[in-house]
RNA sequence: GCUUCCAUAGCUUAACGGAUAAAGUACUGGUCUUCGGAACCAGUGAUGGGGGUUCGAUUCCUCCUGGGAGCACCA
């Protein structure tokens, strides 16, 4: 990497000029006027050195080794060492992406360089909304830009079949007396168990009889009942089948599914066993870790009944999940801020049973939530948006708007649609609207995908023409291509930093950035009919602009087309 | 009450403690007899308030105001 070799360079120059204990980082400047990259180490060296900054920072130029990757240094305002890298090292990278090869810093969490990201988590029997397709975006996204910087990485997802909500539906189904072997697409099952849902708590909120029941089915499930059992496998099942098809429209899949069902037994047990540990303790009926001696909140593992909590069950999943698949370095659990304080527990929780393997080697992503401008989404309120549905409706106005075939629309629509939420930062709530927030124009995949495909276009036409970076070292760039030469140079680090910062945006915002510049170098110049160097060169650009493209969409998770 | 997250242009969002705070959208006006107009250009417009740290603060600390979330037997 170009960045690293810079940066010694500069710990070597430091040395020799006899300064020491300052930080030293190099920066990609926002104007391009300012090169490739700049230091503020001059800056910060003021105070050490009582000295004017421009003049450190002349030394530091006056000092740094001559190498044939560096253009010329600049000494700028206050303090600021800017250094351009030369033409003959870009174009060399510019060859390499052309020839497929994608060199990425490495950027690993541990010894292992293997981890596991859990996400996705729905309920059975429930939707599966637009919050889990935010989600599954986010975690698959994850998973790819992790692989690419060097890691073997798990996909995980924990998914509920058991609780409350399930009972309520199971109710639902009972009390309607519908006979479910008429059911016979996927399609009816889940829009009938989503209906028996919303029966069923509803039937739990004003009936008291019908909550007893409920609670009553709740435990059957539990205790494995076989009287409940053969309609909880049956539907589970469906939704189980749902979920599949939702992995697969969203290109997604997991190495394992863990479900809370299995988690039940075996979480009793151990929340037993550190119950005689001391780690644990009894309070009003109940088992709990109380968590005031760490600032934490106090938290039930065993409730009063005697079953495990989402706490209890947490401990067995925990236990599994690094046994499964030898050591982690870490596990990345993909879920809504809400959870906070219940994660900081457990992991607090798990650590005091095995320091050694669980201390530090979990993350809770608090991802935020999708709401709506409307109002909250709750399928009490029957407000949920599913995620097929909203991926259809993006369809329909593709169609309408480009009259593309079926299978073009389907990879614009599902390119949208996690494109919008990806290129937010995993912090940031979005305020869905239907009609605004899916957006094909501006800052959204189609434009993108438009830019790729525009490239494609220009080399096509371009036949006969080898694309060979030999022999154009010496040419002058304008500051169109430079633009786009320097961004392409950039790809590698912006893929390595959304890995450190876990955020999948910074790629999508990078390649915005790339497909404007494209656009605009574009619209001002020639290229096919341009003079046979300046030609060449410019079709090495199209193409590693069109290859950066899809390589970064592929990491974040979304599929490209060659025409629209 | 305690904990935690957030506050940037009319709206939706960017910005590793750095240089003129960046886009989309909306609005106004323009480009092209096209290598794909799902394009390009120009204009209008923003860091909630007060202190502090720093050569430098949207970013870090503190207080205030205003929102979201969590705080024992739900998941």
């Amino acid at each position: 990497m170009i960045k690293d070799e810079i940066l010694k360079n500069l710990q070597t120059v430091l040395k020799k000029l006899n300064i020491s204990d300052v930080e030293v980082a190099l920066e990609k400047p926002a104007n391009s006027d300012f090169g490739d990259y700049s230091t503020s180490v001059a800056l910060k060296l003021i105070k050490q050195l009582k000295k004017n900054p421009l003049l450190i920072a002349e030394e530091i130029k006056k000092n740094f080794p001559k190498t044939d990757f560096i253009q010329k240094i600049d000494v700028i305002k206050p303090g600021f060492v800017n250094f351009w890298i030369s033409n003959v090292q870009s174009i060399n990278r510019l060859t390499e992406i052309i020839e497929n090869k994608f060199i990425y810093p490495e950027y690993h969490l541990g010894k292992n360089k293997k981890l596991m990201v859990e996400f996705a988590h729905p309920n059975t029997h429930k939707l599966f909304h637009i919050g889990h397709l935010r989600n599954i975006s986010t975690g698959e996204a994850l998973v790819r830009i992790f692989e690419a910087v060097g890691n073997k990485v798990i996909r995980g997802n924990y998914e509920g079949d058991v609780g409350i909500h399930i009972a309520k539906c199971l109710f639902g189904i009972k009390d309607s007396k519908t006979d479910i072997k008429k059911l016979k697409t996927l399609q009816k099952k889940i829009e009938f168990i989503g209906k028996m849902y919303s029966a069923g708590t509803k039937a739990y909120e004003d009936d008291e009889k019908a909550k007893q029941e409920i609670i009553k089915i709740n435990r059957m499930i539990y205790d494995k009942n076989p009287e409940i059992m053969t309609l909880w496998t049956e539907t589970r099942q469906w939704s189980l089948e749902y979920f599949e098809e939702n992995y697969k429209r969203f290109y997604s899949h997991f190495d394992k599914l863990y479900f809370e069902s299995e988690m039940h037994q075996r979480g009793l047990e151990i929340s037993k066993e550190i119950l005689k540990k001391g780690i644990l303790e009894k309070s009003q009926g109940a088992i709990v870790f109380n968590g005031k001696k760490y600032g934490l909140d106090t938290r039930v593992f065993i409730n009063s009944l005697g079953f495990p909590t989402y706490e209890g069950k947490e401990l067995a999943l925990a236990e599994k999940e690094f046994s499964d698949f030898g050591e982690l370095d870490k596990i990345i659990h993909t879920v809504t801020p809400e959870q906070t304080s219940f994660f900081k527990v457990t992991f607090k929780v798990e650590e005091l049973i095995d320091e050694k393997k669980y201390k530090n080697k979990q993350y809770h992503l608090a991802y935020e939530w999708v709401k709506l401008k409307a109002g909250k989404m709750s399928s009490r309120e029957g407000n949920i948006i599913e995620a097929n549905w909203l991926v259809d409706e993006v369809k329909k106005k593709i169609i309408e708007k480009s009259k593309c075939d079926e299978e073009t629309a389907e990879i614009l629509a599902v390119a949208s649609v996690k494109y919008s939420f990806l290129k937010n930062g995993t912090q940031t709530i979005i305020h869905f609207d239907i009609d605004e927030s899916i957006a094909v124009d501006g800052n959204s995949a189609p434009y993108l995908i438009y830019t790729y495909v525009r490239c494609q276009s220009v080399l096509r036409k371009a036949i006969n023409y080898l694309v060979d970076g030999r022999g154009i070292d010496n040419i002058i760039l304008n500051k169109d291509e430079l633009n786009i030469l320097r961004l392409i140079n950039q790809f590698p680090e912006i893929v390595q930093q959304a890995g450190i910062q876990l955020s999948p945006n910074l790629i999508a915002n990078y390649l915005y950035d790339l497909a404007q510049k494209y656009n605009y170098f574009y619209q001002k110049n020639k290229i096919l009919e341009s003079e046979k160097t300046t030609k060449q060169f410019r079709l090495m650009l199209t193409q590693a602009t069109g290859k950066v493209i899809k390589e970064g969409l592929y990491l974040l998770g979304i599929k490209t087309v060659e025409k629209m």
